[in-house]
DNA sequence: CTAAAGCTTCCCATCATGGGAAGGTCAACA
DNA sequence: TGTTGACCTTCCCATGATGGGAAGCTTTAG
């Protein structure tokens, strides 16, 4: 099997396949005699439970703990679980900081009567609200 | 005032004021003879206003279009209230991505004892689940 | 044989932010 | 006066996950 059909197999991009064999997610995979890539069955699986795992919002290294784990037979769950809590704080902490700014959006906006005149309350708020000394902690705006 | 004392002044670091210069969010300060940004009160007000929008999540960009709006006196509120709205809408729909990986999670760790067995159904979850074709939109995991 | 599709590597871009180097400036203090 | 330390300047690089695209080689179908 090539990249192509590797990536259609798994969900996962041909080029995000390569990337994580750069960065040492994956092992290196069998090669052609040309150099194209090969991969198996075995490959699938690992493949798809990286994607599930970035599904949930796991980090690259987080997934690579996990990976271990997984191939692990003597693994504890406990370890597995210790990881899984701690995303989960995380995914936690990111709802309570988006919320918060929703919150405060949906007031100022609620105020806002949205026609062509030029008050808003929107702007005011921007312009007058107190600065929090160190600020929350922001998401990346996208 | 120097750009540390605006640092301090506004919340916004100094290494990010110069940012916000070089990608013309603001404008160029004036300089002392030796080359030092040099800024007064209204410079304070406009990166205040730039602090609390991204304190509320507006990427630089929307932020560019705020200040517009904020320094035109003829604008109308309905432009400020779309421009919010569209950022609202952004929020929701980031929530509810990271609202639907909490929950999924939180499903598969309630089912894992977390003890010193290697029988774990979280990685049971990331080894089974069905991929979702075109998966969720994902956010950045930090 | 040729054209298209697929593969390779390599570099660059995103977005907001920060780290750090190399070097100039300014204030205070002995 | 000289020194020290805090502050400023510009410039380059890094983050994290992903994608775009170029230049060039391989494979496959017609």
């Amino acid at each position: 099997m090539n990249i192509g059909a590797m990536a259609a197999a798994s969900g996962v991009s041909a080029k995000m396949i390569r990337h994580y064999e750069k960065i040492g997610l994956v092992g290196a995979s069998a090669r052609s005699t040309a150099g194209y890539r090969q991969y198996g069955e075995r490959d699938v699986h690992a493949l798809r439970f990286i994607r599930r795992a970035r599904d949930l919002g796991f980090s690259l290294e987080q997934i690579g703990q996990l990976l271990s784990l997984w191939q692990d037979t003597r693994r504890s769950s406990a370890e597995v679980k210790r990881l899984a809590e701690a995303h989960l704080a995380d995914l936690d902490e990111r709802i309570r900081n988006l919320t918060a700014m929703r919150d405060t959006l949906v007031t100022l906006a609620r105020d806002c009567c949205g026609d062509e005149r030029p008050d808003c309350p929107i702007l005011d708020g921007l312009a007058s609200t107190p600065v929090h000394p160190d600020g929350p902690k922001r998401e990346p705006s996208r």
